[in-house]
DNA sequence: CGGCTGATTGACGCGCATCAACACTGGTGG
DNA sequence: CCACCAGTGTTGATGCGCGTCAATCAGCCG
């Protein structure tokens, strides 16, 4: 993890970027590529804890995720948390701006992050001259719309962690080829996603261990037995996301 | 209710349409707008009960509701329903799809409806030759997702019934003016909805009226007192979506 | 009118929240 | 490098909100 600013330094970055598979660059002809690029300044580091913004601010436009991790959260009246989703490599932020021109939520890095910043005027400006851009644009947006989906129905506690740990696999599946999760967030913060308490988290993790089917151990979970797991969560929407392997 | 379909035999629809202003029609110059129609084919009429599209159908784009309602929904492994939300006018139907031009939901209209099509090549050169077309768009892009996200946080069964409530009311706010809202869906839609019980909804429903904060009669519900209600939702997100009579 | 789907209401039980006590971790400063 | 300590995780005991089941009733449509 000592180089995780190196991708922030280079400034034509979609060429090089290893995350261009996930993001709109991904769909947009390799000739175009170095055009796009054109359209981009060079992604910004965010720290650890910083914040990318806050509800309420003005918005100067999306962001794409480029390393790292991010918590999207709102606070109640009482003052407390709850949260909207978790921001990987590949994911935009700030999508809910668009609204009203202002963040409806916070955004806080989890780990050492990159993001590229997409401003309004450059989406409209790179769709009108990179073709496929919109389109691939909007497949982004239409991932980030089925995530914010994925705990619609009524699951139990245990359906729900499983989901989430499924998916956070598949969403990182380059890096866990032999299970290893790093899970950037708290067990309270999980809790807060999944809408169960952290003590319910915590248990079902135990039980989970117990059974063989993952191992745990604070931020580092390894999944043991996918075919087990995916049978826990068997009512899963979207297992289609993303790739888990078999 | 006798004339419904009569937007539905305008052509030039952006013009005359009623819930123009609630659609990206609204955001854009009224001098383009001729020049928006024209890329736009009449509103289509859908009936009660007929499916939009369902899931795993190839998407031809998306559509806006221009009048009625819709149900989108998906099932589980065990072919439970489970409810993604509902769509009035002014709401966008199929983002979902953008993720891989496939429907991931099932669209039903709940009353007699009319919806226009927006295919992705229409998006794509209107927002080159329409000023703000796209930001006008995407407005409406992040008013679904701030759509989606208001169940987010852990409510009581209560609040969320409440905030269910009061959204569906600020929706329809031209309409309600005196507190009436008519409700196309069932108890058991709200239900699943909120991830609710049916005879949970039908409680609260029961316990409000006798509270007087409602009235409450099937698919017809008065809000006689909406400041005990704002009270009793006193945790929802989003109160600034739309309008609430004060 | 008769059958059907949906709504209501009550009795009961369970899943998960809550609270509390304790263990562990990781960042900080001595 | 170690000691410290605030934040986090774990585990048990207890209670309650809401789901489940079932009986009854109300609208709806043929």
């Amino acid at each position: 993890m000592d180089n995780i600013y190196a991708l922030a330094q280079k400034p034509d970055s979609c060429l090089v970027c290893e995350v261009a598979q996930a993001c709109f660059a991904g769909g947009v002809d390799r000739a175009h590529l170095a055009e796009l690029a054109a359209h981009l300044q060079a992604p910004r580091p965010v720290r650890r804890r910083q914040h990318l913004f806050r509800a309420g601010d003005a918005s100067k436009g999306l962001f794409l995720v480029q390393s790292g991790c991010f918590k999207v959260y709102g606070l109640d009246q009482l003052g407390r948390e709850y949260i909207e989703g978790f921001r990987l490599p590949g994911s935009i932020l700030g999508l809910h701006s668009l609204y009203d021109g202002h963040h409806q939520f916070n955004a806080v890095a989890l780990a050492d992050s990159t993001v590229c910043a997409l401003a309004l005027g450059m989406l409209q400006s790179a769709s009108a001259r990179v073709p496929d851009f919109l389109k691939t644009f909007l497949r982004l947006v239409g991932q980030e719309l089925l995530d914010g989906a994925f705990l619609t129905g009524d699951l139990s506690a245990e359906e729900r962690l499983v989901s989430f740990l499924l998916r956070f696999a598949s969403k990182l599946h380059a890096d866990v080829s032999d299970g290893m999760l790093y899970l950037y967030m708290t067990r309270g913060d999980i809790a807060s996603y999944l809408r169960l308490a952290p003590a319910t988290v915590s248990r079902i993790l135990t039980k989970l261990q117990g059974d063989g089917v993952i191992d745990s151990d604070y931020h580092h979970i390894r999944i043991l037995d996918y075919a087990r797991l995916k049978d826990l969560g068997r009512n899963i929407r979207f297992a289609s996301l993303g790739q888990i392997p078999a």
